[in-house]
DNA sequence: GTATAATTTATACGATCGTATAATATTTGA
DNA sequence: TCAAATATTATACGATCGTATAAATTATAC
């Protein structure tokens, strides 16, 4: 008789459950009792562990935050140590920033690539503006800094501004909406997912690149 | 006594109240009671006029869609004729495809806004690709090919995932999520959100030649 | 002007929602 | 081993959901 810890596994089952139907459905659309029935646990069980709806979502949320924001962190600190002092080069900075949630969307499972889903929705959501920047705010900082470290003539809109199209480029390709399937041509297979990953570090540093000139006092 | 159409003038008003609960609070967030209320209308005259809920959702999708397809066909089309047969230069197609949408954020008002904000959520959803693809889809494949015109060397799979960062970025920038309003120097007003457009067409044409260079055979 | 159609109101139905609670089962710690 | 803590079950409550329907009102057409 192997004995496992019935609890945290049915915790986690639960957080991937939630995860995986609030990012198809969104928050109203996944009801506690769907979530409950996909993880194999009892109605009340979500409440007894996680509280009310919006303290699960929140959690959500938060538990690969966590993930990303030191994996980030570390990737920025690794490239900091390597300069000794001068700018890290843009494509380094960008490269900190999507990679660590790109390789999670890769390798990472089904689960990885549901939370990335629901990022891409929640991100663009007023509503959830808060639960968001609760959890991403700091580390954004953190990576808006170094971009003006990089940048150093460049204006902080037009950095705050090429910050928000590098996380909209990531968040729309993890979304794996479907949207680009059905196109001729469009992704079929993971070896084209990895095509479409490689072009795009490059596609953002270059395009941070031009609006750097463009805006240089 | 002036005489009103109020038949027309309540449908748009039903309209534009689901758009905008729509685009706050999602699909199932918004409730046709919400929605009635909200749009001072009783709540019967809702499905009345727009039958079940998850048709009046694909009208609201589709009312402003058939706007931006034909401002962006007439874009593309008066390119063309410039250009004599010649391939459309990068920079033209995309602001073809991003102006009209960005146009109409700026002087559109807040149904625009609206609509923008509810584009930006479900354009990155599984759920909702059906619908959005019903309406755009036709559109998106016109300007694929006018991007494989004018890059004859590029991989068709490079051109797809440059047209989705360039949407990606679009939309990012139109849901005006207030994810950066609350950090240092980030937009406060409506100049700033100029300022913000007047780098989105250079960021991605410098990103799609970026790519194209890399990739090119 | 009056019959017909279109619009609007008022209301009700069954289903499902999030949450709370009491009872039961399991695990933990001394 | 046995009480205390934790986890799980079963169930119920009031609120709200989308939808349907019949009555009342307004507009249209002849």
């Amino acid at each position: 008789m192997i004995k496992i810890d019935s609890a945290i596994d049915r915790k986690t089952q639960i957080l991937n459950s939630a995860e995986e139907l609030f990012s198809f459905s969104g928050y109203d659309g996944a009801s506690i009792r769907d979530i409950a029935s996909h993880a194999k646990v009892q109605l009340a069980l979500v409440g007894y562990h996680f509280g009310p709806k919006e303290q699960l979502f929140e959690i959500v949320v938060q538990r690969r935050a966590e993930y990303f924001i030191n994996c980030r962190s570390a990737e920025l600190t690794s490239a900091r140590a390597a300069r000794k002092g001068r700018p890290i080069p843009i494509k380094k900075i960008v490269r900190a920033y999507v990679w660590p949630f790109l390789e999670r969307v890769i390798n990472g499972g089904a689960a990885w690539k549901n939370y990335a889903k629901l990022m891409s929705q929640i991100a663009n959501s007023r509503r959830w503006q808060p639960v968001v920047g609760k959890y991403y705010d700091e580390s954004s900082l953190a990576f808006i800094d170094e971009l003006k470290r990089s940048l150093p003539n460049c204006s902080e809109l037009t950095i705050i501004s090429s910050f928000q199209f590098m996380i909209g480029i990531m968040l729309t390709v993890s979304a794996e909406s479907g949207r680009y399937e059905v196109l001729p041509g469009g992704t079929k297979s993971a070896k084209d997912l990895e095509s479409i990953y490689s072009d795009l570090v490059p596609f953002i540093s270059a395009g941070i690149r031009a609006v750097n000139k463009k805006n240089a006092t």
